[in-house]
DNA sequence: CGCTCAGTTGAAAGGTTTCAAAAACCGTGG
DNA sequence: CCACGGTTTTTGAAACCTTTCAACTGAGCG
């Protein structure tokens, strides 16, 4: 039973989380620790540089990973939803900053917790393995795209994943998670060029928008082309 | 014992590969399934898109990790030394070409004998774990660089990770691991503008060349300041 | 209804790439 | 040991794309 009241059993994303992997005595166990923590959008659950004290599982909401320079300069190195896992179990100090894209609520456990129960539980570990094997092949692709792909290729990579992920139907609309500046912190731009991307979209009849956020995809095979 | 007829406790990298983490009997099993195989230089291990078949150990040698677009601009997401593990365990398809970047040798497994070893060994998959979570560290730290980072400041940040693996004392000389291209291909970047850069760095004193591969750094200070 | 902030558009500047050619390097063979 | 030929590296100039700086527009909200 968490601070907030709610217990594992009616949690959103029991079933989907690293915690679903773990027999009912160890979630118990893990349970004790942790605690329900709500982020309004914008705030840090973690910061780069500093140590790394916690771990998490998303429940609800949606938070970006961000690296940044010594002078400053950000770049998002990842997008957390819910059920993923957020935190660098086995380091002293995390090298991200983890931020609130929106709303959201996680299951915060002290880093010496949740390390204890992963080592306890070879499921729960195999489970981290293998989200931790695909989140790297992800940031591969992404590497990819950072360094090689055209700023109309980026913006047309990023609209297919978004629609993907809020599994759009083709021409159908949907909102856009991320205000521009993130989309271009995303993908490495600036807001400006983000901007006249979607614009040259918009006139080549690829895509429509409704407001900053609303966003349709009128010719899905196009886009996929502008993608590289 | 392999087919080169070298058994595991003669290996090169006994105690530091993944493998250090199985007992005698786990390290029978896995090690009569693997065989030792020679890349020259240039040589793939695997390709992306291809059906992702082996794991594998290097043991000497030196290898890149290269992701592409559909139509051939290539990346480097990654850079393997011996004792490093290189393969995509649990995926059907690898989506990055290992090839060699100097003569080397590796002790390669069939995925599925591989995947057994792992979930029968929790001390080896959880090595695994700590191994990827840094490569993950590492894979975002590139991901900031390419985003973000001037043509000045990756090839700065480039000498400076090439004499730390060489671990030349400061002033010593060391040998570039990679060629123009391969830089060029590692860092975002072309030969033309690796080439510039290294120009620049030389005409401001902070390092020496000697032919294409010798390399002293004769300021490390100001290589540290011209990498961001 | 006006205010504020996000997003768009324009023009100029800047850095990197592209294309082209010269120079240096390296392995080979005489 | 030096000359040779192919390849890698360096250098130059122009083109290109993205950024920067600046101003405008539009949307959301009290």
């Amino acid at each position: 039973m968490s601070e907030t009241g709610k217990s594992c059993a009616e949690c959103a994303v029991r079933g989907e989380a690293l915690c679903a992997a773990l027999d009912e005595n160890a979630l118990a166990a893990l349970s004790a620790t942790g605690r329900r923590r709500r982020l309004a959008r914008g705030e840090s659950l973690s910061w780069a540089g500093h140590e790394s004290a916690v771990c998490a599982n998303l429940i609800q909401g949606m938070m970006k990973l961000t690296a940044s320079t010594a002078d400053g300069r950000e770049q998002i190195v990842g997008i957390a939803y819910p059920a993923d896992f957020v935190g660098r179990p086995f380091a002293r100090d995390a090298d991200v900053t983890v931020t609130a894209l929106a709303p959201s609520e996680l299951c915060v456990f002290p880093r010496g917790d949740f390390e204890r129960a992963l080592t306890g539980c070879a499921d729960m570990e195999r489970l981290l393995l293998r989200r931790t094997l695909e989140t790297l092949d992800a940031a591969r692709e992404r590497m990819l795209m950072l360094a090689r792909k055209t700023a109309g290729e980026r913006v047309a990579w990023l609209l297919l994943d978004c629609a993907r992920r809020a599994e759009a139907a083709d021409g159908s609309e949907f909102d856009l998670p991320l205000t521009r500046g993130e989309m271009a912190e995303l993908l490495g731009l600036t807001i400006e060029t983000v901007s006249r991307q979607l614009t040259r979209l918009r006139a080549r009849g690829i895509i429509a928008t409704r407001g900053a956020r609303g966003m349709a995809i009128r010719d899905a095979a196009a886009l996929e082309a502008a993608a590289g």
